[in-house]
DNA sequence: GCACACAATGTTATCGCTAACATCTCAGCG
DNA sequence: CGCTGAGATGTTAGCGATAACATTGTGTGC
């Protein structure tokens, strides 16, 4: 900055101001800079920035995998709005596990964010504590969790799951199977699980057809698998609801080598609305979901949160991303 | 970072050596202050560190989009390998464009990256120069540029879809169709195009059956647009080799619904081998590639290079990550 | 012609940390 | 018993920017 300042016969604070539009510098002298930064190459060095504004630039944010498009999808888009307003995503995946989540919050922090963006799959305690005290704003996403810590922007799984299963039951399914991960403590998988019990029992059906393989995420395989030893556990369903989209095309596949038809001789539904559900064959039902819509809708919170002056009115705890029902080949019409 | 050192009784300077195990503090210290650390949840301001070391711990990783599991994976493992040795990513998508390329990297190199992860899709010459000039290691990832600016990690992808056409040619196919993306100016998938013309031109085939649809990334849908015109483009045609797995599995889905017999009315490729092709039916034929090991192989060199002292033994500029024929029922065995 | 307001620029101190050098302490030794 | 040197700790001076205040220049109104 210095060489910059010299070229131009300037100090160094008035480079400064030039660089970041700062008002009070004349139009002449700031084209004058401007031109001499472009032609140097200089880039000015924004930790030292953050360290004299205390404003990091960055934004935290966790997802529990990239290995699932809807998240990297809903990144992206995130990304995409936050660029705009000079923000940087630093970002770690969670592989579903709060003690890693709490060793990435740790390290993130060191970067000092100025918003923390992170799901919800549980938290240990400590991250709890960690993030309510660095007095930052905290948006979980993806998951309305039973306790809050700041922000959420997302749906509640266990009403979209609830909502699917009573749809399925007035088309007159009665023994539905669940499938999810074996493994989950609190993942939105359980959450559509407990979503999927509720409606069960609210319609007096029950709800034991439960399988349980794999961990989070599921994949194609994992379904495939399933499908493939499904008769020795409940050949009795005629409908399935699969935690996701993947296991429900593996079904599907599994199903068409054991010349089991869908849906007349058993029904699937996913949950995602991949793209892949719709050109399947049979196209599957599902629920679908909008991860752009929660990326952007994140994007446009922490516009408001980091632009707020003190007497703007308060801003809603919770942005709500709506699901929707989707109906395709894998589901018989009502 | 005072106030542990007040509460310890030593001085500042001591609780950042106990805070960074760099030797010289007796042990009986560093419990201690780490103890009176972890107590009151103090977290070093890595941005101020960064400033002292001029060590910022970032990598600055580009990809074309996140909205592709390949590139999501790829992601992914380079994480994991790189926070093992404290190095955080700094992430953003190119969304194909060389010009967003330039933004993002100028703005990125405002963080003082200590290594520069960016993919070819060609570059400004802006680009270039600015790489060049900073003085940190270049890795470009997923391809093999004509002039690599600095180290590449990845395979040609020329080379990877010429080996899959000779291999089709091999195998009896004559009127092969190529599948990719109408807007390309050097993306892999033009690699890949270029691949496939270079094998139908060895064998003195013909390479016009050229369908250009959409921009990058292909998806299904794309596919399945293409398929359902494909009659009247090349409805001769033996065989279409598709610039990924997506648009092949939309062919697949467009050709189910027309009754078209696959492979035994047309054969279909795709590239990536996406999970999804082993599970489609037919299963597809395809290229398959290592995200994950792009993004370890990536690691690991980063890790080399940052690590090195001056006279170990030079780094090779190139890692080659293999890929392979991977053959299923959508091509008739030869 | 002079005080005054405001615009444009400069100066100084500081952000939170660490490198580099300085100091202190004490064991081991002749 | 004083000297030496290594280990443990402290002190000082930045890293590269910006906040806050200081200064200079310039036109305006009376």
């Amino acid at each position: 900055m210095e060489d910059v300042a010299r070229a131009a016969g300037v100090s160094r604070m008035t480079v400064s101001r030039a660089l970041r539009s700062d008002g009070s510098v004349s139009d002449k002298t700031r084209a004058r800079i401007l031109k001499i930064v472009k032609k140097m190459n200089y880039v000015p060095d924004q930790s030292a920035g953050s360290l004299s504004t205390k404003r990091s630039g960055f934004v935290a944010t966790l997802v529990p995998s990239l290995n699932n498009l809807h998240f990297a999808e809903s990144i992206q888009a995130l990304n995409e709005s936050l660029e705009i307003i000079g923000l940087q995503i630093i970002l770690g995946h969670t592989d579903y596990s709060t003690s890693r989540e709490e060793r990435l919050i740790e390290s993130m922090l060191k970067r000092r964010p100025e918003v923390i963006v992170l799901p919800f799959d549980g938290h240990t305690e400590r991250t709890v504590q960690l993030l309510k005290q660095v007095n930052v704003p905290v948006i979980e996403h993806w998951e309305i969790p039973p306790t809050p810590i700041d922000y959420t922007v997302g749906f509640s799984n266990k009403a979209a799951a609830l909502e699917m299963t009573t749809a399925l039951i007035e088309r007159g399914y009665k023994r539905i199977a669940f499938v999810s991960e074996a493994e989950d403590a609190w993942t939105r998988g359980a959450a559509r699980r407990a979503g999927f019990i509720e409606a069960m029992e609210q319609a007096g059906l029950s709800a034991h057809r439960m399988i349980r393989y794999g961990k989070p995420p599921m994949s194609i395989e994992d379904g495939y698998q399933i499908g493939s030893a499904f008769k020795h556990h409940f050949g009795d369903a005629d409908c399935i609801f699969c935690v996701s989209d993947a296991p429900a095309f593996g079904l599907l596949s599994a199903f068409k080598e054991q010349g089991l038809a869908v849906p007349d001789d058993i029904a699937i539904v996913g949950f995602g609305n991949f793209e892949l559900s719709r050109f399947a064959s049979p196209s599957l039902s599902t629920v679908e979901v909008d991860p752009r819509g929660i990326g952007r809708a994140t994007g446009e919170l922490i516009k408001n949160l980091l632009g707020r002056s003190s007497d703007d009115p308060p801003i809603p705890r919770h942005t709500a991303i709506d699901f929707k029902l989707t109906w395709r080949e894998s589901t018989k019409n009502p």
